[in-house]
RNA sequence: GGGCGCAUAGCUCAGCGGGAGAGCGCCUGCCUUACAAGCAGGAUGUCGCUGGUUCGAUCCCAGCUGUGCCCACCA
């Protein structure tokens, strides 16, 4: 009845022979933007599901690590929209301050030419035209790996809706206090010749020298330590414990400080650890951390004695104009010919901070820089996370975040550069200063303050300030707070935080997000941090290129477990291709079998075991890939799919519906119902992680507009069948072992067999045979069969005998050299059975069911044994 | 120095109180009319070490060793 509009089915849906992604994706694409799928509509009543896009770090191309993470965003997306979700993004490509900036750098040295040179406003020129070349480009290529973002959303730039948005909350901030204007020691780059904020501080072991030196002479001596000699010049005191009797007849008195001439104090000072060294310090307040505390404590002078590039400057002796590293090496010669240096240790291992962008050591360095008080807003993100209204996946990072936000310094948010969002604050001629709102304007003639604000400031706004914030936009109202923030963990710390800062302070105390679900690096395949000096970074694109986008997000996701990193080598993503192309040719077969969704799947009572057992596994897969997306298991995800489409549907289901459609009309109709329904119900499930080739092969199939608009399928509700899944698993069972016989025979694959079934009707496999017979090439026994060779295979529900006329004598020592091994598994599972049934506290302690199980596998072992051996015994001796 | 994590097949990783798994790689046989980017079969592990808890530990606990990451103002 069904099978007559068949062929008119086939002639339109015919599937080319091979899948070519690199002619069909941006058709696709094309076809998906222009359709307005990946427009967000605020106005629409569908729950909300958004999500914020992590800081583009523009480099020129696309980062293997974007490619990581929007495939696990897009996945998420493109799933709850087939939920029917209103979906969004929050794109904005504005973010890439700094590297930009350092890109423009090195491109003016190349031109032989500088920042300074350029002056400003061009230099700024340089930095857009830049951005609107390789900004664009990173754009098509995030559009190749198939996002589904609205990118059209690109129109928060630096000149408008972002710039209001950071100004706005500035003034905020400044008005409730908790920005301020301070002269502190603060980490400086002097190649940079900006303040970095401590999280731009990258602590790094290195080979120093701990030189120890004698300051003043005679019984007014003492001996410091130092691994920094070049500051000795800036030094205010030389510090004791105020319990160290050794030093206590000096406390008040003064020395003379080396090559200066200057007379320094001697203090007390708890901070000083009488055990290490001498236990005397000498104080460089100027130049660092602890001994600015120390001189803060102690009212002391503090001279900077470098010049912003680190060069030792207005110290008045021969030293200045020297760079720091060459000082150091000086001041320890000049003191040694004086005979001051009384020991030193080289190489002296100790962590010295680096600048994470230029690389060198940072000079801590007095000076006036702006700085948010952090405490009031990260005691609020940490109440975020600890009254569970975000939750951070997977949990075990809640710890790492709470360590963060309960140690926050204050953060200094001034930058001397000149990229980024200067800083809103206008100083008079008198040195009165005003910070400036949005809408307002500093007062003729005042100027503004030259530096910009950390590029961690402007993005901590973004789950805002990309919604048109401080407008009460339709859009902030119904998506914020986002759904989910993916990200890595390495940026935890760094923005993460800042947006759930701001977040609730800006936004009366609502998150920026609901979940964060943070994932691993991308690193290479024996698992190494990918990167230029390792040689081993990899370029996506070109695997775009050579494997198309459905690939590469396939091998994405099926790498991300939570919080892990990923490794990745091509060797993935050419399984990955291979599984996009398996999955054509399965479409392909059953397309040209007659697979359809025109006709609904008949009522299970209809259908044979082998249609029941792959439904009900479909329905599993179904919760399964729910249930793991529901807890950001990617890699579980993609597992299931992969496993489900090879294992079950291609290697069992597609070849026993040959023989069911070879079998009747009814039984063939049957089946092309149930793998159209199958297939229909694996493209949705498999969409959200390779939307291109099964966007193709659906639209084939049902002739639907697009999975991206498709319903995303629910489990079917039918009653699991397990007597069906235990018959077909036997069948499996039993054909997978007359293969194994007959591979270890040597039997042709395709040679016939002639051979005698038995004992399946107490297997209730009998309407099986046929299916056994065909996949395993077995003749049904003629006149002049003659048993060569029997085979018992035990199955759950009894055991079949085979009986095959290999129409030659049989490989005797192979098959004893099976059955052998066969009894050998046998005998060791009995051993353990009998081990363990043989204690009594097993049996009196472990739970009954556990006692039962061991019970039935020991009957196992007992019949299995039996069997083999009495093979054995029936083989002809060699 | 502090904190967190990891140690399972040659490689990269799942699993996690009662029968050791996947992908790749490897061995054998097949161009069987969806697929050689494939099919079928096969081999491979004292589940880091040492103790403890338990009837039972790859799984829980402690220590050790190795390894990775994050944080950090010890001269």
């Amino acid at each position: 009845m069904v099978t007559e509009t068949l062929p008119e089915q086939r002639d339109t849906r015919e599937l080319p022979p091979s899948w070519n992604p690199a002619e069909v994706e941006g058709e696709l694409y094309a076809r998906w933007v222009a359709a307005g799928y990946f427009t967000a509509d605020s106005s629409s009543d569908k729950p909300p599901f958004s999500i914020v896009i992590p800081p583009p770090n523009v480099t020129g191309s696309l980062h293997i690590g974007h490619a990581f993470e929007h495939s696990l965003m897009d996945a998420l997306v493109r799933r709850k929209r087939m939920q029917g979700f209103e979906t969004c993004w929050l794109p904005g490509m504005d973010h890439a301050s700094i590297p930009v900036h350092a890109l423009v750098e090195r491109q003016l040295a190349a031109e032989g030419t500088s920042r300074r040179e350029l002056g400003r406003e061009k230099f700024l020129e340089r930095v857009w035209e830049w951005k609107n070349n390789y900004g664009g480009k990173i754009l098509n290529q995030m559009r190749r790996l198939g996002d589904s973002v609205d990118w059209s959303r690109e129109r928060f730039t630096m000149d408008d809706g972002l710039s209001r948005a950071v100004q706005t909350i500035f003034k905020r901030l400044y008005d409730d206090g908790l920005i301020y204007r301070a002269e502190r020691l603060i980490n400086w780059s002097p190649v940079l010749r900006s303040a970095l904020s401590d999280a731009e501080v990258d602590h790094k072991e290195v080979e120093g020298e701990l030189v120890s030196m004698r300051y003043g002479d005679g019984d007014a001596s003492i001996v410091v330590a130092t691994t920094r000699v070049e500051t000795m010049l800036g030094d205010t005191a030389v510090a004791v414990h105020p319990d160290d009797e050794r030093y206590a007849h000096l406390v008040g008195t003064a020395i003379e400080l080396p090559l200066t001439g200057r007379r320094i104090p001697i203090i007390a000072d708890t901070h000083v650890d009488p055990e290490f060294g001498t236990g005397a310090v000498k104080v460089t307040p100027a130049h660092d951390p602890n001994d600015f505390a120390i001189g803060q404590r102690h009212n002391l002078p503090m001279p900077t004695i470098m010049d912003e590039e680190g060069r030792i400057a207005n110290t008045g002796t021969e030293f200045d104009g020297m760079d720091r590293f060459e000082a150091r090496v000086a001041i320890r010669e000049a003191l040694r010919a004086q005979g001051r240096i009384v020991a030193e240790k080289r190489p002296y291992l100790h962590a010295v901070g680096h600048s994470e962008r230029s690389k060198e050591p940072i000079e801590p360095r007095l000076s006036l820089q702006w700085f948010v008080q952090v405490e009031p807003l990260a005691r609020s993100a940490g109440d975020l996370v600890r009254s569970g209204t975000v939750t951070i996946s997977p949990k075990e990072a809640d710890k790492r975040y709470f360590d963060w936000v309960d140690n926050l310094h204050d953060w200094c948010i001034s930058r001397q550069l000149w990229w980024g969002h200067r800083i809103p604050v206008w100083y008079g001629p008198d040195g009165e200063q005003v910070c400036v709102g949005p809408d307002e304007q500093p007062p003729a003639g005042w100027t503004q303050d030259e530096d910009v604000l950390d590029t961690w400031f402007s993005s901590g706004l973004w789950p805002f300030s990309t919604f048109g914030w401080p407008e009460q936009t339709q859009d902030l109202a119904k998506f914020y707070p986002t759904s989910v923030l993916v990200t890595g963990y390495d940026i935890l710390f760094f923005w993460v935080i800042r947006m759930m800062m701001f977040g609730g302070y800006a936004m009366d105390g609502q998150p920026p997000f609901r979940q964060i679900a943070l994932h691993g690096m991308v690193r290479d395949k024996f698992g190494k941090k990918m990167s230029k000096s390792n040689n081993n970074g990899v370029d996506p694109i070109e695997w775009l290129d050579r494997y198309g986008a459905d690939a590469l997000r396939f091998t994405m996701v099926r790498g991300a477990n939570p919080g892990v990193d990923v490794p990745i080598g091509e060797e993935n993503v050419e399984n990955a291709r291979r599984f996009t192309t398996k999955l054509w040719n399965a479409t392909r077969f059953a397309l040209s079998n007659g697979a359809t969704v025109r006709t609904t799947v008949p009522p299970r009572s209809e259908l044979t075991d082998v249609d029941r057992w792959i439904l009900d596994r479909t329905d599993a897969l179904v919760s399964k890939v729910d249930g793991y997306f529901e807890e950001y298991e990617f890699a579980k995800v993609a597992e299931e799919l992969f496993h489900f489409t090879w294992d079950e549907f291609c290697d069992w289901y597609l070849e026993l519906a040959k023989v069911q459609i070879a079998e009747s009309d009814e039984r063939a109709a049957a089946t092309r119902a149930v793998l159209g329904h199958v297939l229909d119900v694996l493209f949705r499930l498999l969409h959200p992680v390779m939307p291109f080739v099964t966007e193709t092969l659906w639209t084939t199939l049902t002739g639907g507009e697009s999975l991206v608009v498709a319903a995303w399928p629910t489990v079917s509700g039918a009653t699991q069948d397990a007597d069906a899944t235990q018959r077909v698993e036997s069948v499996q069972k039993l054909i997978t072992e007359i293969r194994r016989f007959r591979s270890d025979q040597g039997l042709a694959p395709k040679k016939r067999v002639p051979t005698e079934l038995s004992g399946a009707y107490e297997a209730g496999l009998l309407p099986h045979e046929q299916a056994v017979r065909s996949l395993v090439w077995l003749d049904a026994p003629g006149a002049d069969f003659n048993a060569t060779a029997t085979l018992e295979v035990a199955l759950p529900t009894g055991t079949v005998t085979v009986r095959l006329d290999t129409s030659s004598a049989i490989d005797v020592a192979a098959e004893r050299n099976r059955l052998t091994k066969d009894l050998a598994v046998a005998q060791k599972e009995l051993a353990d059975c009998d081990k363990k049934l043989g204690n009594p506290n097993f049996v009196a302690k472990a739970p009954a069911e556990v006692v039962d199980k061991i019970k039935a596998r020991k009957d196992t072992a007992l019949a299995d044994i039996e069997r083999i051996t009495a093979q054995l015994a029936a083989l002809p001796t060699a």
